[in-house]
DNA sequence: ATGTAC
């Protein structure tokens, strides 16, 4: 006996982007391929959408089966928002720049502490708790550029005058193991909710995002510390993830694979770190969004590809300060070129398509100070001792 | 994306 528990029929996924906005051929095909798994209900690719693993990047999928190898390894990669006591006016990127070291290596505080209060069981991992990551995670200084909405700016309680901190991170190791160990047993099967199994991958999935939250509050915390200052978080939402929802009368599994949730009230769209980033609020009724906006820019050149395509024309020192002049500390090669401006879309043309989607208003733009990617450990690079004995020759 | 796989 057949039982239909699922649907048969194929879905027609949607791109939100106006016609003129470059999507890869690549990326509606893995956005056409995703949509045909069983179960699937209906596919939306947001203006930022980009090739992935298997999976398109900037997507949001509604359906009656858990896809945990959809949601990925970063389980909970997300963004959170702080507004600091730094006034923009005082502040001197250089000297900041110089106090920012050791965030890569493991935090030495109260870890008990900060899983408690978290509600976090320890896990193999925690050594990566309060570290940004590698790809395009990263920690950012901004100062409010432009005001849109003022009257929505000031209910967030951002001050117009005071530098934001932008946290972009996941779960490290933690949701690379979760989904490993996942596909170790089930492959990329969809799993039926109400399953032993789907219960012990929602379980680990769920701890994934406090762990992902926690990381980012942690990362904040020591930036924060270095810098001798103090902050309040305003926003936090994770793009990479699954979850329950009621739709229409029915329960429905939502993947957001690198899609922001436009059901939590406002978020940043950070654009590269040589653009503007987008505090908007989210319009409309979520219907052809699935509830969801871009996460971001969306890569144009996938990694690996800029530094054959910059080098030649930049240098590693030109890659230091951006075209708005924010300062960039970011002590791998590699890394500088796949995370430069040049390697993502133009944010204006994301946040254009979702506006004229009638998905999002732009509350403020935000314009980088200081992004933190990544230090060398003091042992690797040319120390002070070593420095002032050069100079004395 | 990943205290990565080869």
């Amino acid at each position: 006996m057949i039982t239909a528990t699922t649907t048969e029929s194929i879905i027609t996924p949607r791109v939100i982007a106006s016609p003129s906005s470059w999507i890869e051929g690549e990326a509606i095909r893995q956005l056409e391929q995703t949509a045909r798994l069983p179960g699937m209900r209906a596919a939306v690719g947001l203006p930022d959408l980009h090739p992935g693993k298997g999976y398109p990047i900037g997507a949001v999928f509604l359906s009656e089966r858990i896809y945990p190898a959809l949601v990925g390894n970063d389980i909970g990669c997300g963004m959170a928002l702080w507004q600091t006591e730094l006034t923009a006016r005082r502040f001197k990127p250089e000297r900041a720049a110089e106090r920012l070291q050791g965030l890569e290596g493991p935090w030495d505080g109260d870890l008990d502490a900060w899983r408690a209060d978290w509600n976090l069981e320890p896990t193999p991992f925690d050594s990566a708790l309060g570290t940004i990551g590698g790809g395009n995670h990263f920690a950012e200084l901004q100062v409010i550029e432009k005001v849109l909405d003022e009257t929505a700016l000031a209910a967030l309680e951002l001050e117009p005058e005071r530098l934001c901190l932008l946290v972009h991170s996941g779960s490290r190791g933690l949701g690379e193991s979760i989904l490993r160990a996942q596909v170790n047993q089930w492959g990329h099967a969809g799993l039926a909710p109400d399953s032993p199994e789907a219960e012990d991958y929602c379980a680990r999935h769920d701890q994934a995002l406090r762990w992902a939250e926690a990381n980012r509050a942690l990362i904040a915390a020591r930036l924060l510390d270095a810098l001798g200052t103090e902050a309040e978080q305003r926003l936090a939402v994770w793009h990479n993830g699954v979850e329950p929802v009621d739709w229409h009368g029915e329960r429905l599994w939502l993947h957001r694979k690198g899609a922001a949730p436009a059901d939590r009230g406002p978020l940043v769209i950070p654009g590269s770190r040589g653009s503007l980033s987008y505090l908007v609020a989210p319009t409309g009724d979520g219907e052809t969004s699935l509830r969801s906006l871009a996460h971001g820019a969306g890569r144009k050149w996938k990694r690996g590809e800029a530094r054959a395509r910059l080098s030649g024309r930049q240098r590693p020192e030109d890659l230091a300060v951006t075209a708005l002049g924010g300062q960039v500390i970011c002590e791998d090669k590699e890394l500088l070129y796949d995370e430069a401006p040049e390697s993502y879309k133009g944010i204006e043309r994301v946040i254009g398509d979702l506006v004229a989607a009638g998905l999002c208003h732009p509350i403020a733009t935000l314009c980088p100070v200081l992004t933190y990617k990544v230090r060398k450990a003091e042992h690797q690079r040319p120390g002070r001792a070593r420095q002032t004995e050069r100079r004395r020759r």
